[in-house]
DNA sequence: ATTATATTAAACAGCT
DNA sequence: GAGCTGTTTAATATAA
């Protein structure tokens, strides 16, 4: 349908790998650079037109009511969700193989996040221009050396208008966090890490991976040797670089576009369908950062063709066919099934920080139990405790739908506090304060994992069970490596939290004991065993350890939960549903 | 059909 | 007494 006649990168690339540019050449390549900038413009138009298309449709949806027709409606609002996601994720790919092309980028699947981190958020262009600047500085550095005559200048062109001037050789291994500059450092790698020969990014399957070059290397002695040879720093290199660098930087801003623009189409749909109850809107969504986390690998046909629930939010359906499991939830907690399964849809909180977003403007009810929401609350918290006012804030801070009906969901939440076991209460100096016994939370959970309690008992005596619950988790882990609402970075504090909940959850489910191995309140120091005033008795379990329970007496408030009063006490509006 | 869980509403008690 | 906090009960809905 849309498969301009652009001329791909790799193509550019051989034109570029015919022979050392000359000016000529290059003005020739940059046209087509232009070219290329002029299909992307279309094809952005394509997609305006697109949306506007939609969002008509969605009108005479309105306007129609409950017309037969309003399911091809949604069937063809589905279809656009779905090139619009589809084409994301050939972006995402190009952009990726782009990227890998460089050497810019390394994806080991040892470390999955990691690289596809920048991608995520895409790439700025100061990055580009600081990676353009390492290489042309110390391609100067060699040029000033031996030949002096004045190479082609393609800082002009387009990102940097500093000239390296400076004569210094700025190889700084650290300085290429995404990816390694392999420009000119061929033969630090070679011999003694053959096993990272298989992980270059510019070798594979015997073949160098060059861009247009594809010449054939036995082994990677060889491949160093040609690389050395024919890829040496020189203009022809330098500018096949810098050329890739453009493509990469537009495919940033297209893919940076796009994304935007799928949010605004989620938004905008997401917000239209909590109005009518009945009328379920099937969506078909694939978390964009699933693209970026699975774009590598990831078969773009494999989408999903169940529709999501009515009220659930626009929740990105992940398009692992088998790992992801209800259970990616599980940071958050168990989602209310109520909605969720309804169409046998895994729902999964692929990309968090987008739905942190989604659910803190949008006014949409979370597809998380109340029990869970709480959890989150509390553990978020620095000291794991948190007042019932500052889980209240939280609730407000975190999900636009919690800033009505006050009375209600409040009422809900101490409900819920007080119902569920696994919430504990702690009087403190300053009052009472909240904390969460994820022992006890656990316990619920493997009916949340295959509603099948005596599995879990088959998983506690045959390990060779381990496998599903272990990747349910593992996905979980792959899924919500971030707790709701942080932001994503690897060296997130409470990346470890989870991952001890994670453990927790295992040992929790398998064991049913509490085996003192599993430290889950890191940071604690002996002195807070004390007891506490009040703990909520229990006579139903008396087998309960309450070994790790956080009983917290110290007044040690956090100030991060003072400011969160911005909604507080917000105008009620009662009448609304 | 039964059971478990979640949600919502509401009554009530204790406290500030 | 009002409002907040916390507990409890009941009705209802949903999913397993």
């Amino acid at each position: 349908m849309m498969t301009p006649q652009v001329i791909t990168p790799q193509q550019m690339q051989q034109i570029l790998q015919q022979q050392v540019l000359t000016p000529q050449q290059l003005q020739v390549l940059l046209q087509q650079q232009q070219a290329l900038m002029l299909q992307q413009q279309q094809l952005q138009e394509f997609y305006k037109k697109q949306q506007e298309q939609l969002q008509l449709q969605l009108l005479q949806q309105q306007h129609a009511g409950k017309q037969p027709k309003e399911q091809q409606q949604v069937a063809t609002q589905q279809l656009a969700f779905q090139q619009q996601l589809l084409q994301m994720q050939q972006l995402q790919q190009q952009h990726l193989l782009s990227l890998q092309r460089q050497g810019l980028l390394t994806i080991q699947p040892g470390q999955p996040t990691l690289p596809l981190q920048p991608l995520a958020q895409g790439m700025i262009p100061t990055e580009l221009q600081q990676l353009w600047k390492e290489v042309t500085s110390s391609h100067t550095a060699e040029e000033a050396a031996s030949n002096n005559h004045s190479s082609l200048d393609l800082s002009t062109t387009c990102v940097s208008s500093s000239a390296p001037s400076k004569t210094s050789l700025i190889i700084n291994p650290h300085a290429s966090t995404n990816g390694q500059l392999s420009v000119h450092t061929p033969k630090r790698e070679s011999l003694s890490h053959e096993e990272h020969s298989h992980s270059h990014p510019l070798y594979g399957h015997g073949v160098c991976k060059w861009p247009g070059c594809e010449a054939v290397c036995e082994d990677f002695q060889s491949f160093l040797k040609h690389l050395n040879s024919e890829h040496a720093l020189d203009d022809r290199s330098t500018a096949q670089c810098r050329v890739q660098m453009q493509v990469v930087q537009q495919l940033e801003l297209q893919l940076a576009k796009d994304k935007e623009r799928l949010q605004a189409m989620m938004t905008h749909l997401h917000v239209k369908s909590t109005e009518p109850k009945a009328t379920p809107q099937p969506l078909n969504l694939v978390s964009s950062v699933t693209l970026s986390k699975t774009a590598s690998e990831a078969s773009p046909q494999s989408l999903p063709h169940t529709p999501t629930t009515p009220t659930a939010p626009i929740t990105p359906v992940t398009q692992g066919p088998s790992v992801i499991t209800t259970t990616s939830m599980h940071n958050v907690g168990p989602i209310r099934r109520r909605y969720s399964d309804k169409y046998n849809v895994p729902i999964s909180s692929a990309d968090i920080a987008q739905n942190q977003e989604f659910y803190k403007n949008a006014e949409v009810r979370p597809p998380f139990t109340y029990a869970s929401l709480i959890r989150q609350a509390i553990l978020e918290s620095p000291e794991k405790q948190l007042t019932l006012n500052e889980i209240y804030n939280w609730f407000t801070r975190m999900f636009a739908y919690f800033r009505r009906n006050a009375a209600t969901w409040k009422n809900a939440v101490r409900h819920n506090l007080s119902l569920h076991k696994c919430f504990v209460r702690v009087e403190n100096v300053k009052g009472a304060v909240w904390t969460v016994d994820e022992l006890e939370f656990q316990k619920r959970r493997p009916q949340k994992i295959s509603g099948n309690p005596s599995l879990i008992k088959n998983i506690q005596t045959s390990h060779t069970y381990c496998t599903p619950l272990n990747a349910a988790l593992q996905a979980s882990m792959a899924e919500n490596s971030i707790p709701l609402y942080t932001t994503a970075s690897m060296g997130n504090p409470t990346l470890g939290n989870l991952a001890s909940a994670m453990r927790e959850e295992l040992n929790g489910a398998m064991e049913h004991t509490n085996s003192n191995g599993s430290d889950s309140s890191p940071g604690r120091s002996p002195m807070q065993a004390m007891h506490p005033v009040h703990v909520k008795e229990e006579p139903l379990d008396p087998d309960e350890n309450e070994g790790p329970l956080s009983l917290v007496t110290t007044a040690n408030h956090s100030p991060d939960f003072d400011h969160d009063r911005d909604y507080e006490d917000e105008p009620v509006n009662e009448d609304i549903e």
